[in-house]
DNA sequence: GCCCAATAGTTGTTGCTTGAACTAACTCTA
DNA sequence: TAGAGTTAGTTCAAGCAACAACTATTGGGC
């Protein structure tokens, strides 16, 4: 067997390497990096005609209050950037999943508001994703690993966005 | 404070839901999964002028026998396709970090080599990304926490690549 | 009241990923 | 030794994302 630790050593190298057990870790946390986002994205178009970003803009949409967020903070709670969100939010202007308004109070800003088909596409395709969710990567991990993994994803956040800015408020016992 | 759950309900809906332990994990595991690879990249780029992708192209190759793997063997260990790596493969030969040659005993199969330019490359830039890898992810975790990543990412691989293909022989005690 | 900086979004360009064709080479079978 | 089917890899077109440049609006200072 060759030694393919993939990341975390260079054999003669110097370096501040990876212990052996940070190098599993990693190789496999890679690994869930590069394949579980294409695995929901692949669900979902399949099945509903949407990207998981698409998915992600209209979930955040159906949970806050009229329905309608600005710009702006829709970027930061859905991990993207203005630009970005644009360019999603125009297309699914065009296909009547959601609409724009020009912000009354301030005129340079836009809020997005879900229609009552993008509500509808939501009721068609959340119980489906839950499902692929539940199928990837709940249903084979215990009620503990389900807390560490909480923990350990918020540790991490922590240093990717030591701000919180792009961490909506969340309420533990809703639903 | 409104209820932004982020997936995994919708109000007065049928659906096999998330509990509000999972909802929380998996909002968290969503962002990470799409703050830390553009964290990675922009690290790399800025400082080695390499894609994340990249560098897992050469790091993979610098620690296998004789720098050489095949094309399709290649793109399994990254989690990628043969069309992705194809590409990616093109510009790395042209800036004389890789090369390839058809293999002698099949000809429909091409190996790829990492140079010695490859291989500075690498010395150059794996140190610091290493590094970075420390700040984002494991500075911030306890020992325990390193073990049960491995234990949690693992299992999720488990589903997402059930025949293990993608995943390249590891020794724990390499290094 | 006017000017300057900051804020909110949009647009346009460039590069990369994906998926579908396509070529070339190999293997198995009759 | 054909022919069919499979495997390896490349190429092409379409769609999406990142970055920079741009417009429009607001607010603050003199």
């Amino acid at each position: 067997m060759f030694r393919a630790t993939f990341y975390g050593t260079l054999p003669g190298v110097e370096g501040n390497w990876l212990s052996p057990a940070e190098r599993v870790a990693w190789v496999r946390l890679i690994a869930v990096l590069e394949l579980l986002p294409g695995a929901l994205d692949s669900q979902l178009r399949r099945d509903a005609g949407l990207t998981h970003f698409d998915y992600g803009v209209l979930a955040m949409l159906s949970e806050v209050p009229d329905r309608t967020l600005r710009m702006t903070e829709l970027a930061g709670y859905t991990n993207s950037t203005l630009p970005r969100l644009s360019n999603v939010v125009k297309r699914l202007v065009d296909r009547g999943l959601i609409e724009r308004h020009t912000c009354p109070g301030d005129r340079r800003a836009t809020n997005v508001r879900l229609t009552e088909a993008g509500h509808e596409k939501m009721v068609a395709s959340a119980p489906g994703h839950v499902d692929a969710v539940r199928e990837y990567v709940f249903d084979s991990l215990s009620p503990e690993q389900v807390g560490q993994l909480a923990e350990i994803a918020g540790t991490i956040l922590d240093r990717l966005d030591p701000t919180g800015a792009r961490r909506p408020p969340i309420d533990p016992e809703a639903g």
